[in-house]
Formats: structure tokens, C-alpha cells, sequence
RNA sequence: CCAGGGGUGGCAGAGCGGCCAAUUGCACUAGACUGUAAAUCUAGCGCCUCACGGCUACGGGGGUUCGAAUCCCUCCCCCUGGACCA
């Protein structure tokens, strides 16, 4: 593969790509690549942790870099999240992994790592100190949105500041050149690219190139809001929190035929419409051709073979919302299908789906 | 540790001895309206009951009172400031 195709599959996954020049070289440079994404395992797993990581992830080991998918067990204490308990976090964790196992992401190139194995060495503790020293406290805050927490910055706890420190610190930890998270994450991967050249090799000596991946909209009405672009795409995300507003790995087809059915969708409307974004990120990323089959009364069907078809038409006032919701909620079901037969079928995961599910109601 | 201010339903936030199951906003649920959703309007929104009614509730425990979310005591927790800082 050539290094423009492998640059063409990075510029696929990156809705922004910070140092795209420094990426070249890297590629040019015929060094073994790490990438690294990294998440907390909390709650139940939604589309775009399971279905679109597993495209955007697919796509990078494509184009020749190994992936560290980093389990950041600790950070989510720190973050109170499953209240704080370590044990759950990592049940949890290995439910995601089971779903991923079951989601098409190619796992011979994916390397899983524990934060709680990592915290058993000093170096791990010297660097994440190390980071924390290179800026004023408030330099961290400024990144407090990435946890999920913009809202009740004056709510943090002394815990989360430890936060951005130990995730710049894994960074370099892992020596990853590349950082391919989500847009969420962008303010703590641009304070890791300042930090990175104050750190002594081998972590650290280096910029990581940020590849960010497009977030992923939740299906109510998006807020109205002035904000600037970055907290707007934090707004409008897909969150756990509500579970109607999130299709989760788990979810029966009633769940997505609900959930769909309810989704915000005006007609015509191609901005900000989730039931459009997911195909654009998801189905037309998994079916080359979609036909949207619809009642003669209304046209009877129609061929789509990319999601600028499709696009085009919906703004032309040619396809109707509900059609594509018809749709979508029948090809969602399709990919999930084999989730929830891997869950059904394999003792463990079955076992840790049950214990997952009762985390939920304990709460 | 001291002083002051707080802890109310999913959240925010009123109430400050009976008219409080608890104002209001958001969220949520249902119906109306649209070939979807949104917006808008209407209803519901602690638990049991068709209903009458009953039960459990305002951080925990105890008390005063015919009667307490509302007063007193005590404990726990949070916030603001102060004190301490060899």
C-alpha cells in the first residue's frame, strides 16, 4: 500500500487531523506505528463505541498501525465513575471487549492494556507527576471537558485532576505517535502535544499526531446553542446517561425500533439530523448499496449506492424521514445481530453481560 | 478545630408548625396535531387502589406538639470564611 493510500485511510477516520505534516513523515518514515485510543468502562456500550470504533479502527490498522486500546480502569475511579468501584470498571471492561470481539473490529492488530497494570509501575506514577508539573492547574481544567464534565468545572474533585496528567502520561507511556480519539478529547491532546517535547525520551520527545474522530450524535433534538463548535460537538453527542438517547450493542430490535422511531429527524434537514448521521458513519460505511424500501403510495423503492445520494435526495424533500428510519432500524438490527448472538452463545460474555446489567440496577 | 450558610421528589429549586404528597421550571409518560421526530396544546408524573381511601416520604436518629419538611437535641455530610501551619 502506498503512503498516500494509508494517508487516505488516516484523512477517512480524522474529522481533524492535527499535524498532518508530521504524520507524513511518520508514515515516510517506514517506523512501526502505534496509535492509541483509550476509554472508560462504564455503563452499557453504545454504537459509536462499538460499531464506528470498530470502522475507525479497522481503517488504521488497514493502513499499517498498530492499535493500543487503552483500558482506562484507573481514570474512571478518578472520575467516580460505576461509584468509583475498580472491580466493576473492570468487568465492565471486559464486557466492551467482548462486544468488539463480536463487532468486526480486527483484533489482531489491537493490543489491549489495563491502567491498572500500568499503575503498578513507578515510572507510570514518576511521568503522570512529571506531566502535572509542566502547567498551572488551571491549564488542566481548561481540559476538564474531555471527561465528560463540561458543565460543573467548579464540581471537580482533587481525583480528576489526576485525570489529563495520567492520560498524557499514557501517551507516552505507550509510545504512541499517533492519538485517535474522539473530538471530545481534543484539549487534552493539544496540551499533550505542547507537554510532549518537555518529556525525556524514550516517553516522550515527541508531538503526538492527533487524528480525531467525528462524534457521534445523540438521537433527541440537539440543544440550541451559541457555543463554539468543540463544546457544541460535546453537547450533541451520544450519551449514556439518557439510554433513550443511545442505541446500545446490547439492544434488542424493539430497543432500535423504539429509539429510532423516536429520534429527532426533520425533513429536508441534512445538519445536525442523527438518523443521517448514522448512515453516513455507520450503514454506508458497512452496506455499499442500501435500498430504502418504501409504499408505492409514496414512491416505492429506492436504490442508494452512497450516503451523497441519499443526502441529496433527503434535502430534496424526496426521500421522507420515517422511510429512512424504516430502514435504518432494519440494517442497525443487522449489525447488532451478531452481537447479541455472541452474547447469547458464549458463556463468559453471557456472564458478563448479566453482571454488567445488575451494576445498572444497583446503580 | 471555630464562625456562618446549607442538606426537600430524576435534576434545579420554593416552602419554614396545620390549607404539603409538598409551588414552579426542566426531564419523563400518554393523547391531539404532522406519513417520523421536533415545535405546540392537553393530561399524568412517590407507592397501592377503578374510586373512596390508605401507606411511605423532605440527610440519619431522638424529642416537643392534638399536629412537623417546617421548632428543639444529636450525629453525618456539603459550602463559604477563619484559625492552625515546629
Amino acid at each position: 500500500m502506498t503512503i498516500e493510500e494509508r494517508l487516505n485511510l488516516i484523512k477517512q477516520v480524522g474529522e481533524e487531523i492535527v499535524g498532518e505534516d508530521e504524520l507524513i513523515k511518520l508514515l515516510e518514515s517506514g517506523e512501526p506505528l502505534i496509535a492509541y485510543d483509550g476509554f472508560e468502562p462504564s455503563g452499557q456500550i453504545h454504537i459509536a463505541q462499538g460499531l464506528l470504533r470498530a470502522i475507525n479502527i479497522n481503517k488504521m490498522t488497514k493502513a499499517g498501525i498498530k492499535f493500543k486500546m487503552w483500558i482506562a480502569d484507573w481514570h474512571a475511579v478518578t472520575n467516580n465513575k460505576m461509584g468509583g468501584d475498580l472491580e466493576k470498571l473492570k468487568i465492565v471492561a471486559k464486557y466492551f471487549i467482548e462486544v468488539w470481539k463480536a463487532s468486526g473490529m480486527d483484533l489482531n492488530n489491537v493490543e489491549f492494556l489495563w491502567a491498572s497494570d500500568m499503575v503498578k509501575n513507578p515510572k507510570y506514577w514518576e511521568l503522570v507527576i512529571k506531566v502535572g508539573t509542566t502547567n498551572k492547574l488551571s491549564r488542566f481544567i481548561r481540559t476538564a471537558e474531555f471527561m465528560g464534565r463540561e458543565e460543573s468545572i467548579e464540581k471537580l474533585t482533587a481525583a480528576q485532576i489526576m485525570y489529563p496528567c495520567m492520560q498524557i502520561a499514557d501517551i507516552f507511556m505507550l509510545g504512541a505517535k499517533i492519538t485517535q480519539l474522539g473530538m471530545d478529547q481534543r484539549k487534552v491532546n493539544m496540551l499533550a502535544r505542547e507537554i510532549g517535547m518537555q518529556l525525556s525520551p524514550p516517553a516522550g520527545g515527541w508531538k503526538p499526531v492527533v487524528v480525531s474522530h467525528h462524534m457521534l450524535m445523540g438521537l433527541g433534538k440537539p440543544p440550541l446553542s451559541d457555543a463554539d463548535k468543540a463544546t457544541r460537538t460535546i453537547a450533541i453527542k451520544m450519551s449514556k446517561s439518557n439510554p433513550d438517547n443511545a442505541i446500545f450493542m446490547t439492544d434488542t430490535t424493539e430497543d432500535i425500533k423504539r429509539k429510532i422511531t423516536k429520534a429527532y429527524c426533520p425533513e429536508g434537514e441534512v445538519k445536525e439530523n442523527p438518523v443521517l448521521e448514522y448512515y453516513r458513519y455507520i450503514l454506508f460505511e458497512k452496506f455499499p448499496q442500501i435500498t430504502i424500501e418504501r409504499p408505492s403510495k409514496y414512491g416505492g423503492a429506492v436504490i442508494l449506492d452512497s450516503y451523497q445520494n441519499l443526502e441529496q435526495l433527503y434535502k430534496e424533500r424526496k426521500i421522507h424521514p420515517l422511510d429512512i428510519k424504516q430502514t435504518a432500524v432494519i440494517l442497525l438490527d443487522q449489525l447488532l445481530e451478531p452481537v447479541r448472538e455472541h452474547f447469547s452463545r458464549n458463556e463468559t460474555a453471557k456472564a458478563l453481560l448479566a453482571q454488567v446489567k445488575s451494576f445498572a440496577v444497583t446503580r
